[in-house]
DNA sequence: ACCTAACCGAGACGGTACGTCCTGTCTTCCG
DNA sequence: CGGAAGACAGGACGTACCGTCTCGGTTAGGT
């Protein structure tokens, strides 16, 4: 019996893969990045030492899932027939979903990235590409459109548009706000 | 006049300054940012610990040091009649300072301006502003040439600009070319 | 019943903790107590800093759980109808316990004990008034036969015999032998 | 030839003597031997380290040099028709001298031989030896008039009262009052 | 009056060890 | 057999002192 991929033992608990996430998150905006710990998290989520390290590498990777879902979740893909309106569409939902707390765990991530390799390397994999690809995808259809400065390309585009994005959030602390998003917009398309 | 200035007592060993500033440059670039410790640059210095921890907060501020003497002797601020030429000879100018070794160092820093509220808080008012006010300057003549896209603020192209720079330094590793100086001249120009 | 004693975790480990004091009593011969450090303690027994740490406030500690281990096993507590033997016995045993590698460690815990205080009253309770109930045991029974020169109480003659004993120990080098047991079998006797 | 010691150069300042054993001596009453250091005598004494280190090996060496001066000046050596009271004298004069500040400082003392050997030497040639030899005298004289218990040597008689001594001063802290004074001298005339 | 020598306060230097914190791994018992 | 509890080896942290080495400046002969 047993059947198919059921295997025997306990499951993994999703009610302590939860609570991991939230402790994680919490504790991020209580003790900032250099004093969340992995020991921290535990305590807090109430669970052992050893649930975190069976389940992610480290604490930047409990935080990277907890932003993956958040993303997936808050930023639409728009695709009307106003390629124009749907970059700045996208930006400004882009921007909109960078709360303060969000905004912490980003450039945590980004910092940790730059810190360790191989994070660095999940890093981009599991949010960096898949962003950029929604992005490029906007601004291909608007190229197919004509709307496209000319010379820029798809990628550059994106390295602009994401540039001013991530330079703000990690250098300046200027908003990211709809005014930024038409800029670019503007700077983009014409 | 004034005078007073005058402390008793041994004086700052400039030798030891000097080589704690290249022991940390080397070995970040032997070990990585992660594995850098004061312990290692101290004794890779032939210095005590605490000469280091005397003159410098951390591992970070030592780097700064470094990279901030590196720009002040490297990157020129062009001033000439194409006021054109010149935005696009500070970029590539500037780009071609980001060298394998430079480049560590800085990725390291952004990280730990992003982990350390204080060390950021030092990083931007040492090295971000001082480059941002350079950019800033030859921008501002651009624009009193009526150069300068009309959309655009002073700030907002060198958001552009650096954000573009940064963004490819830590998220993309795309290169820091003279073609990338070319396009973002002319995107901030028109 | 029993009780709820049976806590979750690992236990600890007896082979690090022989290790520890074994370390401990070795170098403090090899290197002399000035330059033993917790350090050396842990590497030397292949251990971390911080399991000597969890189980002793320092290294006078560990020196101290290893001497009294000793004297517990070696100085037997006689009890014969010779009351004047019992003591010349005590006596003899006693001194016959301070080999070369104990005296080191009796001197250093003295020491130690003089220095910090919070050790001191640790090492009187653990050490001392163990072995001064001891030889207050002995004699006590010497005064009930009438053999106590009459003008010692039982406290006075102890401090005459440890008097006597640490002094050697510590100030004069004189040899702990039998001539001196002697001589204070008939001191405190007649 | 010339002349024999006259030296050029500065002379070596009374007033940073004096000044440094007294803050020897005060700091040992006020934080304790383990936290005193020649860092903070020679902050408190309003003089250079190097200043202490140009005249006294260590912390121990100055408290030793205090506490000679103050035992060569306060213990008399009695030499009476009445020898068996010069010893009750002797014994009386010595306890009365240790008073709460110099009992501190002769633990300290006794405490730092153990650990550095080659301090050790100087504490027993310096305070130790001398003070025996005064004892060894009065006990001399006594033994000359018949008075000294028969199975004691000199020096086994000087055992024994410094032992009681020290073992009260170190281990119990049981007064060095008259009453042990008068014990002793009856335990070692008979 | 100058020279040279030894001292002085001050304080940076190369070092060592401290006691703490956290990492990632490993037992142990419980459900 | 997953999970909490928690001990383990390891290693960096930042601090405190050690004893030494410059500094500029003072105080004394010797010439």
């Amino acid at each position: 019996m047993s059947g198919s991929g059921v295997r025997p033992g306990r499951r993994r608990s999703e009610e302590s893969r939860q609570a991991i996430l939230g402790a994680a998150f919490d504790l991020l905006g209580e003790v900032g990045y250099a004093r969340l710990t992995v020991e921290g998290i535990a305590a807090r989520a109430g669970t052992g030492k050893q649930t975190v390290y069976r389940w992610w590498p480290g604490k930047a990777d409990v935080l990277l899932e907890a932003v993956t879902a958040y993303a997936r979740e808050h930023i639409p893909l728009p695709e009307t027939a106003d390629r124009a309106a749907d970059l700045r569409t996208f930006l400004t939902a882009t921007f909109a979903a960078a709360t303060p707390r969000t905004t912490d765990a980003l450039r945590a991530l980004m910092a940790e990235a730059q810190i360790d390799p191989a994070f660095g390397e999940r890093f981009r994999e599991t949010l960096l590409h898949p962003r950029r690809e929604a992005l490029g995808a906007v601004v291909d259809r608007a190229r197919e459109a004509g709307l496209l400065a000319p010379h820029l390309t798809t990628d550059t585009a994106v390295d602009l548009a994401f540039g001013a994005l991530w330079y703000r959030l990690l250098a300046t602390g200027r908003p990211l706000d709809d005014e930024l998003a038409e800029l670019l917009t503007r700077t983009l398309l014409r």
